[in-house]
DNA sequence: GCTATTGTCGCAACTGGTCGCAACTGCAAT
DNA sequence: ATTGCAGTTGCGACCAGTTGCGACAATAGC
């Protein structure tokens, strides 16, 4: 089962810097957070760790600044199924969009490639002459060792 | 007051009974508003109509029942992409799954079913060794009318 | 119909995300 | 280096969704 590619260690801080958008001391903190991140953050790990680098971050500036990266198609947003919750979770966005898969009873994330999700996106493009810029697949279910 | 009982229960209700799950006041009346929606109900609005039926019905009795429903498999939870807010939508489970696009400018949201979307959930179960209890897609864009 | 059982409800307190505002700061022009 | 200012921040008030609890009401059994 393919694992999507994880892309070159490329800065956030820098797309910033092309697109004008100002650096800030809290930006920078959460920008490092989400670049090293092992995937899937909330909002509240996001803060806490932000804190650990400057701790003048607030709460606002973390929610402002997940809107911008959003805004600026650096970061996906999640639910996971809602699973613990009605948090959502960020991740860089990668080179290729991934489906997510949870399960519903031991809580498990994976990530799953396919071609045929891309074919599906290029049906909705052409079939509905609908131009894509986000598109987020995530399925509930069981996973193989909670199925039998 | 509530409408009288002996009024046709819709499916939602006979599935409850057929559970054994209770049926009070307020779970008829906000079933009620369920199965009459116009889709795409968020949690006030579905509140405010069920408040016209019974005055009496809570908040937190629309979001218990909305999670109770949900997983009961008889309605889906969307996103809409947060166009408005962070609220979550709400829409009668149908026979077959759809894709919700929006469009980012004018905020029309369209559905779409799809063969390949069920290849694609089909390709998940049997590689994956996933077994799919629900599954949400949703796309954002721009619709034909604003992508000129 | 009446009562006992137990699931559900409304309420109020709490938590997490948002917003308006005054103070501050990054940045670029001098 | 200094200045000027738009963009950004922290803060506090606010709003939406959740939870624990005592009161209540839907059902089952009599
Ligand atoms: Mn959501
Ligand atoms: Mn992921
Ligand atoms: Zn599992
Ligand atoms: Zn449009």
């Amino acid at each position: 089962m393919p694992l999507p590619q994880t892309e070159m260690p490329g800065r956030l801080q820098a797309h910033f810097a092309e697109r004008g958008i100002r650096i800030t001391q809290q930006r920078r903190a959460i920008l490092q957070v989400m670049e090293t991140a092992s995937k899937h953050l909330d909002a509240s790990q996001l803060l806490r760790k932000a804190k650990k680098i400057d701790a003048s971050v607030d709460r606002s500036t973390v929610y402002r600044t997940l809107r911008l990266l959003k805004r600026q198609g650096l970061i996906d947003e999640l639910d996971l199924m809602h699973l613990n919750g009605e948090k959502h979770y960020y991740e860089r966005k990668l080179n290729r969009d991934h489906i997510h898969m949870a399960c519903l009873r031991c809580g498990k994330i994976m990530e799953f490639v396919s071609d045929v999700f891309e074919t599906l996106k290029g049906e909705v493009e052409k079939d509905c002459r609908f131009h894509i810029v986000v598109s987020r697949l995530e399925i509930g279910g069981y996973c193989a060792s909670c199925s039998k």
